[in-house]
DNA sequence: GTGGTCTAGACCACA
DNA sequence: GTGGTCTAGACCACA
């Protein structure tokens, strides 16, 4: 599920980072839950170890995750909480770069919320109504 | 009206580039309209020359601006064209990136139509409507 | 009464020999007494054990206890004349250490003194004087 | 000035962090004011760039020190603000420690603060009074 | 098997 | 020159 975008100007820590976020906000890996092992998830994304391990060390600085010696790493119990936070933050940015990006285009309020329901409606399996 | 973020993942050469075909979408930037120059523009941005230089030169290379040796940098005749035919791929681009980022956050498509609207009317000087 | 400190870089078996030896040196182990098993320690201490196995054969190695087979592991005659000589070695390295951080934090000598002197007070049940 | 115990528990880039705090609050090292560069300090402690870059990536995101891209890294305003914060605390851990080991080697508080005294004197230029 | 530290060395952005 | 990312691979503590 977890992909690495090789031409992103994003280095590759940081989308890790991004999508274990992302999982976790989206219920995917819960609290107490195991992340993937370093190694394992180094060989999915055909990255290093240590640019997973650089990843997991942030989250776990951050209060995402936790780590046991010898056992792995497990998201922690205040996660959800903690991507909560972050979330109106994260969607805040994200929506106004989109919107700014319109506006340097040259393009109107209205006929930027035409083009953004035409990609929402197409990324949506069902109708919107 | 130019910035650079220096907190971004986006090199300081890509920020000048976006932003100098955001200015010649707008039609603040017109054909045969020379750019700042080189130091200028850096010293305007806080950054080094060569820096300037690098975004310049790819945008030669990619045919938006032309140079003539000693005179400066000039906007291209058919710059508004290759413009146009980015203009769709960059904004699909950023929508989708916004929309994917909301998904990631859990959110089902009204409620990111509802954020999104919410961000567009803040941004947006008359009523949409 | 033994503890490990899951945040600290020093690894889970030398924090198990170290505590090994205070309580030597403190009289709570006596020569011939047998040490706890194994597993029974790993138990208590949340630890693998293969992680105490590896405490007690160092503190084997270093003479300061010795396996009887299908018995257990025993505090040696000798170890607390062992200990007495590496007591002033380990007392001097910790002060050291102490003293050299609070420099660092550049605190002057009867600062140091005060700092210390207030905590030696407030682990000593009786009044110093 | 900076020195690196290869012997210690304690990891390289932690060494590093914590010598580069103690400069800080010692006002070896002043607000504004760069560090050695990440080759150079390399270079000097026989160690790996990239552990050095580790040390100032985190001092950095404890906002102990900034960086310039292509400039260098420089030690913040507020570092020693934050130093001082950190002081109470870290100073109470080290003596704490010291005497905790010094009770476990069946010491008394008297005896504690002798050879206290003694290693103060030995490490102080002038006496102490 | 798990994660953590470290090295040697490449390549990039920036000054 | 500066810092930043990434890889390949070694070695260690711990389960």
């Amino acid at each position: 599920m977890i992909k690495i975008d090789t031409t992103s100007f994003i280095p590759f820590y940081e989308q890790v980072k991004q999508q274990i976020k992302g999982r976790i906000s989206l219920g995917t890996l819960r609290p107490g839950e195991p992340l993937p092992s370093i190694r394992e998830l180094a060989t999915l994304l055909l990255i290093n170890p240590n640019t997973v391990a650089r990843a997991y060390r942030e989250l776990e600085r951050e209060r995402f995750i936790y780590t046991r010696k010898g056992k792995g790493c497990f998201v922690t119990d205040d996660s959800s909480v903690l991507i909560r936070k972050e979330r109106t933050v994260i969607l805040n940015q994200v929506f106004d770069a989109a919107i700014e990006e319109a506006k340097k285009l040259n393009l109107n309020a209205s006929e930027i919320k035409k083009i953004f329901e035409r990609r929402l409606g197409m990324r949506t399996s069902r109708p919107i109504l």
